[in-house]
DNA sequence: ATTATCAATGTGAGCGTTCACTCATTTATT
DNA sequence: AATAAATGAGTGAACGCTCACATTGATAAT
């Protein structure tokens, strides 16, 4: 191997993502790309395609990963309490451990979600299956699911995009539980008051 | 008045407004513009200065008047619960009544969010206001007013997104007291299971 | 009733710029 | 010497925007 070509693809990724995350995706350009990784334009081509397959790499690869992980930790756990704790500190932790990346798949959804076949596993159909199971097991009062989901999701999401944008201060991890409570309040609710 | 230009104007934006958000507001051109709304490309800018205007006057216009919209609507009520379930029922009857705009200003907010000055109203800050008064009179339980904002916020927001992207087939009307519930629930717990 | 005038509105070919991408060449590693 | 990696000037296409000109309709003068 010469010059490793690994380390320059990890460069020219992390490099995109952040500017991806401050520009936006269409308004970051090669030139701009290029210039921060310290490489020239034509070294951009050898690692990726293409502008538009480096961001889909960028956002399948994380996308998808993530809802492996959360479905993995999912089955680990018996009762819908306990898989969605799990999932939620899950989800903080992946946050503190890299906001960029967070901020880039929150931005990017929706350009690339169209790109996603519905077959396809993804944290929203891992939510989805988890809330019904809870359901059918008579742990939460029937609803519709995808309500359920939504507002769940909701919850979870919207703080972490506060956080995105600094108008939270703490970790996300130290607000987990308290999410985690908001979350099952909203669950056991039927929604009549 | 020679071949109403208010009229065209009218067009032009309505037209912009549903490619905005079919392709993204980059990804959009001023010929796309001009083409779907069977003007030439020298009338758009008859009308707007340049698509950065245009884009911002559809945001900045419907942004900050939602947000003006309730905070008149609140000061109607006395509780933290009546405001918080009129604004609610206020956002419902907002998205339905116009989901193409209410996706444009969701898709726009990451691109036109740098031009609100922080002394700008907008439904954050009202909502922010809202709870922060309700904490006081301790209607309900004492927690980071930012973090209660974006919880109430998520449920509301995500439900509307999903409802965006048919996840969600019912009109968001009838989801209202469901979702004031879920809020109701979320703000009236500590956080401490 | 007819015509002239004029400002508002609409037009689209063309301009300068920027962009994603290519490729002949150079550099580094084995 | 062979190969993988890196380079950056160059290319064609697409973009936002301009501008000289055409069209329209209201008003005024005849």
């Amino acid at each position: 191997m010469a010059r490793d070509g690994n380390h320059t693809k990890e460069l020219i990724a992390r490099t995109a993502l952040h500017l991806f995350v401050e520009q936006g995706i269409t308004e970051t350009t090669i030139r701009d790309i290029a210039g921060a990784a310290g490489v020239a334009e034509g070294t951009l081509y050898r690692h990726f395609e293409s502008k538009d397959q480096l961001a889909w790499e960028l956002f399948s690869t994380n996308y998808l990963a993530f809802a492996r992980e959360l479905d993995r930790l999912q089955e680990e756990y018996d009762t819908l309490q306990e898989k969605l704790a799990a999932m939620i500190r899950q989800f903080c932790a992946f946050f503190d451990r890299d906001p960029v990346l967070f901020s880039y798949l929150l931005l990017a959804q929706h350009a690339q979600l169209k790109k996603v076949t519905p077959e396809m596993q993804t944290a929203v159909t891992v939510l989805q299956k988890v809330i019904a199971q809870g359901m059918a097991q008579g742990e939460v009062p029937e609803m519709e699911v995808e309500l359920a989901a939504a507002m769940v999701l909701g919850v979870v999401l919207e703080v972490a995009t506060f956080k995105a944008y600094n108008r939270i201060t703490q970790d996300l991890s130290q607000l987990s539980e308290t999410l985690v409570a908001s979350c099952w309040r909203v669950l056991t609710g039927d929604g009549t008051p």
